[in-house]
DNA sequence: CGGGGAATTGAGGCTTCTCAAGCTTAGTGG
DNA sequence: CCACTAAGCTTGAGAAGCCTCAATTCCCCG
């Protein structure tokens, strides 16, 4: 999923803002400078950790990073995912520490986010950082309130939802680099069941995982009608 | 709860907003002002239905409201409780529409939150919404990687450091308003299980919740220091 | 071709849920 | 002042979903 050695581009970053808010010719140059000066992340490197000074505004141009909050005695939860695209806002102010670690999930690619004016980027900016608390909305609605194989569909589309955005994946499948692990850790399940899960969804049709793509199959993910639908051949999904 | 009668104040709103940055006394005259113009909301009234408009910045002044999603089959999950000085964002956009509900969780009263330059009140909105960010991220980790014990007894915990900063709580006790059905839509628990592990904690005397207020009793929520812990008394907390 | 991380499988147990009934409390009207 | 009601709290019994521990297989990479 890295840019293909030399020449950086924006990895579809600059499309995902785009979309969140109309940018000019001087907010596309400003980004496209910074992805001259892009950082690489290696799997597993911390790019911020919990309790130390945040950097500056970021942004994301490969690969996954997650928010991460480590317990003392060793669990681990994945509090939302950074994808091509996303933002990582500035700071309040200069004494502020981060609540949490942000890592990178698989190599990644980052860089400095411009900011030039009050217009169409700061607009872009701002509209990401609410678009990030939807974000962190629904993931409560499905720890609280989904079962284990409606967490995995659920997250599987919003993820489709968020890449697209970037311009990173087709109309039925999303590029995956995660273990099932890592998804377990996002999830609020344990691997074993995420494993079984995923395998009863393999059963029955709904998806596909192989080679680091999850392809939806079929009329994917159905919404459910309500408490007084008919059962259903597939599971199906609650609606919001 | 409810202020008496007929005087309106602002219920310890501006003292938490002077607890997230430095206000002038233009800041808290303007603030003292919004506090003439209360609009109260009973018990279950919805301020903002998901689906519909935005309205402007808005600040607690009393009682609790909650973010809420329900699911088509009837399921709920509150996404996270707005208590005095709490502060709903001014949308992004004009067409911005609201993605979940805010309901009166118990009789409540909101003011319009005013806006005077860039200074101190502006920054105060800011570190609010930082802390709204916090205070998700903590409900994330609560729901993915805790127990229901811990679930509870972190939340408590929670919303006394919230309602601390409003000056509402004393040193180990906290306004419980909320039934326990309200409290399993939060933490993603039935009522009758939030029922069970309750009456567990005040068994082994950890807490007391009685005439809507609950009591933190013995050297409370404990943390746990790490994997290698000796066997606790009582369950005892992960910290972080 | 060996090594190691990831995926898979099995068996058993525990937390949490579901359904259902009984109880308590506060508010209401006669 | 007290029966009456409704909402909330409590309790019981059984079922289900998810977890734990542990072993095995798969697959990528050097």
């Amino acid at each position: 999923m890295l840019m293909t050695n030399t020449v950086t581009t924006d990895g579809g970053a600059i499309s995902r803002l785009e979309a969140l808010a109309p940018l000019d010719d001087a907010d596309r140059h400003a980004l496209r400078l910074a992805a001259q000066n892009p950082q690489r992340l290696p799997v597993s490197r911390d790019l911020i950790a919990a309790g130390h000074p945040l950097a500056g505004r970021v942004i994301v141009l490969d690969g996954w990073l997650g928010r991460i909050r480590l317990f003392s005695d060793g669990r681990r939860q994945i509090l939302g995912f950074l994808v091509t695209g996303d933002v990582i806002p500035e700071p309040d102010t200069a004494e502020a520490r981060a609540t949490s670690t942000i890592t990178a999930l698989c190599d990644a690619v980052i860089a400095p986010a411009p900011l030039i004016g009050s217009g169409g980027l700061a607009r872009a900016y701002a509209v990401s950082r609410t678009l990030d608390e939807t974000y962190l909305h629904r993931h409560i609605a499905r720890l609280g309130r989904m079962t284990a194989y409606e967490r995995i569909l659920d997250w599987f589309m919003e993820m489709h939802e968020r890449l697209t955005l970037a311009g990173r994946t087709e109309p039925a499948s999303l590029p995956m680099p995660l273990t099932q692990e890592t998804l377990a850790d996002a999830l609020g399940l344990t691997s074993v069941h995420v494993n079984r899960t995923l395998q009863s969804m393999r059963r029955n049709g709904t998806i596909e995982w192989r080679g680091g793509i999850v392809r939806f199959r079929g009329r994917v993910p159905v919404p459910a009608t309500g408490p007084a639908d008919a059962p259903a051949t597939h599971p199906t999904m609650p609606t919001a």
